[in-house]
DNA sequence: AGTATAATAATAACGAATGTTTATCATGTT
DNA sequence: AACATGATAAACATTCGTTATTATTATACT
């Protein structure tokens, strides 16, 4: 039961000869004449008829050629299917990333991977930390963007450490001439609070240090949050990387004590991902260019 | 590159666990983890991921899954056509018949042989000896009944040797009540030809003896004649199968010297039939009952 | 027509490769 | 702690594929 009997079966009946076949497969003649005796005696069948000018189907070699072809082709399919993948010449690759990521990294890196690999179809899921991780947890992504450290024990690649976080302020507020913002002050003006998921990484930062700003808005809206700081409505803290080109009249101050959101990726096993994917990790360091 | 790690990895899957998928399929537990260590190490890929609570897919494996399970599948429909192969539970027969074996012999063969292998289907190709031949020859046929001996070499059976050729006159014909007809009245009287193919044995059985009987008509229906000799229109030969049951008001008589037909099977090799055609020859004894 | 030659496939014997098991280990889960 | 999971090493069993040989038949050449 091998499909190599199957490939030798086929292939004499296709040139009429095991001698041939035998050659055009690189087995000797000895060799795909065993191969096919071994089928007939394991299947207790006659398939072909011998003769000293090359061999035919039987009746019932007849009635199976079809099927066993059918089943070399299915094998050839899967070959090149095995090919494609080592070579990421055909496949789809699924990653889960969030907002800010979507927007500022990933149309660099794309440009270049898709260059390199334009037959590796991929698909971005778009979501939150917490949706991110049950994706990857679920095998809907094959890796996925996450805030690190992650809750869940995935295997990690820290990318960009250090996204600082920002304070945002309107054109004309009183400390917008100051050097970096001193944390105190936080608690002085409205603030509106960016709220994404569970792992709200502000919120955490004001646990950590004890402030308690006058938090007037939240919303999971960065371009919201902008907007309403641009026109008075009060302060906010965004994370660096939001900031890359900012449409809005406002001022990004630096914190007095710097704090850092850890952007990073997740995956069930690196060793088990896919190549494409294992090829696009290494096109992570396009994405600031 | 072998199936049965195919439907190891198949199975593996399928039950989340080796340990499940090696007692499914009879292996030790080690045998099937090898077997899709096998299939990873030979294609360069990760197929699962490992866990102490059994195994799922990986990006890859998911991949390829499908398709190896369509192999599987095919490989399963082989099995099934080899197993009704040999158990005649299915499958085609095909038979080169001429006109009177068709019309004596076949239907009781038939009728027993539908009985007991009901799911072989039979197709009967209705020809002359020449058209057998051929059919024989270029596989169109399992086997067929010939005239023996036949001049292609074919493996033949000799079924019915004794197919005595009989002379048919009117019922007022002047030699009615004889015996046996004399050869040499054969000339007397007007004779209409049984002439079908090439292999005419009648005109065979005239070269023979130096008789040169008057021949008015000939023609290739054995009814045709029956209904000529009936209305006086000549005397004829037949032999005596297409006699078995007349519907015309003649007689048959026996030849002074005896003459047969000898009818038997012919096929490329015997050897190489299909179990099928191989029980369709022992039910040829019941061709009278 | 007869003979030599070439081509075909089968067979026996053998070594290499592969398949499969037993026994054991390592690691999580319950 | 007991159990269940999969991996590994070593031994054994089977299959694979080869070389060398035989047997048969078609083909070519006297």
């Amino acid at each position: 039961m091998s499909l190599q009997k199957y490939q030798a079966f086929i292939t004499s009946i296709e040139y009429g000869s095991i001698t041939k076949a035998a050659n055009v497969l690189g087995y000797t003649q000895s060799g795909v004449s065993r191969m096919i005796l071994e089928l007939e005696k394991e299947w207790n069948l006659s398939l072909i008829k011998r003769s000293k000018s090359g061999v035919f189907l039987t009746s019932d070699g007849h009635k199976l050629f079809d099927q066993i072809k059918r089943i070399c082709n299915e094998q050839q399919i899967l070959k090149q299917y095995i090919e494609d993948l080592n070579d990421c010449q055909s496949g789809l690759l699924r990653i889960g990333v969030f907002s800010s990521v979507a927007t500022h990294w990933l149309p660099n890196i794309m440009k270049r991977y898709k260059n390199d690999f334009p037959n590796i179809q991929i698909e971005l899921l778009l979501g939150d930390y917490t949706e991110i991780e049950e994706w990857i947890l679920e095998g809907r992504v094959d890796f996925g963007f996450l805030r690190l450290p992650s809750p869940q024990k995935f295997e990690t690649l820290s990318i960009e450490p250090n996204d600082r976080l920002m304070v945002i302020l309107p054109k004309d507020h009183p400390l917008a001439d100051c050097e970096k913002f001193p944390m105190q002050k936080l608690e002085e003006y409205p603030f509106i609070l960016l709220e994404k998921g569970v792992n709200a990484e502000i919120s955490r930062l004001f646990e950590q240090t004890g402030i308690h700003p006058q938090i007037n808005f939240k919303t999971w809206d960065d371009y919201a949050i902008m907007s309403m700081v641009e026109n008075g409505l009060g302060i906010s803290i965004l994370p660096e990387l939001i900031l890359s080109r900012i449409p809005y009249q406002i001022i990004a101050k630096e914190l007095d004590t710097p704090f850092y959101r850890n952007i990073g990726i997740a995956m069930r096993s690196q060793e088990n991902l896919p190549k494409s994917a294992k090829k696009f990790l290494e096109y992570l360091a396009y994405r600031n260019c």
